[in-house]
DNA sequence: ATAACATTTTTATAATTCTAGATATATGGA
DNA sequence: TCCATATATCTAGAATTATAAAAATGTTAT
């Protein structure tokens, strides 16, 4: 992952209202949520809720795909996970049982994130 | 966690300069880095270093210590993965197994992240 | 006490982002 | 075709943030 690219991705979650998104797609994976249920649920003028979804598609956290009428939006685990580990990357100089007590360093029992599905 | 302590950290994390400075301090554990050191390296001015530096540390993911003229920083992993652990919180509405074959949901193997050291 | 060093605080300007009203586009049904 | 529904785009004013020069604070050694 591009640092230029993980910058858009925590920009897009800084933000009490997408960080609401987010999280309300996670809790309804696989299945996902129409653009108008989201702004329903956490109760934010579509438009706004649109711009909103807009920076959370481009910074690759969301996906969306129109079904009929609506356009169902999905939340891009994989994506978070190798945002995550990006952050994290070569923990303690690479010899990760020497940090704390903290299964940050190791986000994937190990292996470098490397999903792309 | 609380929301809004998510959105102080993820904002903090939202910045190329802050970024490369969590980034670097997280290789650099568990020994951490002084504030000069971190200036110098990521070649950014000390006192635009420094504010960096407080929204970091104000949000909690970096410590600091006093270690004579200098200013010790220290990446805090354990509030790194609790920040983690809140974003994929009730991920699937439960049923973390019907995601997708991503380990984004079960960050710290299946329970939920409380480490505070 | 004085000087050198390390970091923070104050301050101001420039740039970016949030929000929502008005409007536009796309889909499906009568 | 005409209408209702669902979502996106345009726009602009309000609020927030980044940056770094200047000055202040705290620390160590002589």
């Amino acid at each position: 992952m591009e640092s230029e690219q993980a910058i858009r991705a925590l920009a897009a979650l800084a933000q009490s209202t997408r960080l609401s998104v987010f999280r309300l797609l996670v809790k309804h994976e696989p299945n996902g949520l129409a653009a108008g249920e989201i702004a329903r649920a956490i109760a934010v003028p579509q438009n706004t809720m649109s711009a909103h979804l807009a920076i959370l598609a481009r910074a690759g956290l969301v996906v969306s795909e129109r079904k009929s009428r609506s356009i169902i939006y999905r939340a891009d685990l994989a994506a978070f996970q190798n945002l995550t580990s990006f952050m994290v990357e070569d923990c303690c100089g690479g010899h990760a049982e020497q940090c704390a007590p903290s299964a940050a360093c190791k986000p994937v029992r190990g292996r470098r994130a490397k999903i792309t599905a």
